[in-house]
DNA sequence: CAACGCCTATCTGTCACTTGGTAGGTTGGT
DNA sequence: ACCAACCTACCAAGTGACAGATAGGCGTTG
């Protein structure tokens, strides 16, 4: 149990995260919410840079494992591809949040560097994952790939903004479906 | 000369919030860019609440003028579609800022009630826009042609937050390549 | 005079972060 | 077995910086 408020405070940042952003993040509420006090968060995470940092990074790692996952259980790259904007589905059914490393896209520039690392490597992940399954798919050829998996994956943050806006999960599934119509996804 | 304060008190708070959002803002900074004390923008504006609906309403209501400009010099519906992406790249070429309306989308959440009725809006102006280029254009049916100005709104937002993520406006030109090549934007 | 535009001064609250602890568990030398 | 040294995980109290907001006053202009 050595790191069991740490793993809650990991938790419970991110769930402020997506929904606040980085600056939304303060110790007092974090700390409420894991039931210690905010001092001691500056025993896990010396500032908040740190916890800023860990969080975006374990976000990533989280991502990147389920993508894995999909890609072992889905043996149809075609498939992978529809089921893809259901992950990113799954913020906006948690409260209307969203991606975390979308917000912090956004607050980008008043991000600290460590922080601004993680939230690139969210993207590389992501991109990296479309563009194999997109070769693997055979929408497009290999050295589009990677143009089309940064446009896809581009095109899916701004659906989630867009029905954030709105509170109206049901936008984001109109928007979906627009790109598939249009060619951006396959139907 | 009666509201050339307020009207720059407008005009750095726009600035200041398409690079760090609502919660970005503040008076000190604020004034110090107008030159003026912080107490004073209070004339203006009585609450923050206030100048975020004012700022973000003076946002839309240029974005519209804009739009109409362009349909005014630009006979072609399709012309206007191609030059469309190029006012969101404006915004990148400023310093890598994003539209103001975005950055609030992701803030929504802790948004005033006003300030969320202007965002709105401001999308609102967009799909409409786009909405009657796009059947103008004859690019979509007329009963698809809200539904694909929602999708190209979505997009381009995306696209800047990726671009911005990278400070690297090429990323933003090359995602919306990557969208005129799989047919959501005309060629 | 009176409204306007801005000022000084101050209030109250919240922020990240620091200091200086405490209680309990583990470890290692004798 | 014993005890001292150390480590882990936490907390109470407080610091200075900065946030939005307010009260009341001062000079200019119509």
């Amino acid at each position: 149990m050595s790191s069991s408020s740490r793993e809650a405070i990991l938790a419970a940042a991110r769930r402020t995260a997506q929904a606040h952003g980085y600056g939304g993040l303060n110790f007092r509420e974090l700390a409420e919410d894991v039931g210690i006090k905010a001092a001691s968060i500056h025993y896990h995470f010396p500032s908040k840079a740190d916890l800023g940092a860990a969080v975006a990074r374990r976000y990533w790692e989280d991502t990147a494992a389920g993508l894995e996952a999909m890609l072992a259980e889905t043996s149809d790259p075609t498939d992978c591809l529809r089921q893809y904007p259901g992950i990113f589905r799954k913020a906006l059914e948690n409260d209307n949040r969203i991606c975390l490393c979308s917000f912090m896209a956004a607050e980008y520039d008043g991000l600290p560097e460590a922080v601004k690392n993680e939230v690139q490597t969210f993207a590389d992940v992501n991109v990296a994952w479309l563009s194999r399954v997109l070769s693997a798919a055979a929408v497009v050829s290999s050295e589009e790939s990677e143009g089309r998996a940064r446009a896809i994956f581009a095109a899916i943050i701004g659906a989630q903004l867009i029905a954030r806006s709105r509170s109206d999960i049901s936008l984001y599934d109109a928007v979906v479906d627009s790109y598939r119509a249009a060619g951006l996804l396959p139907a």
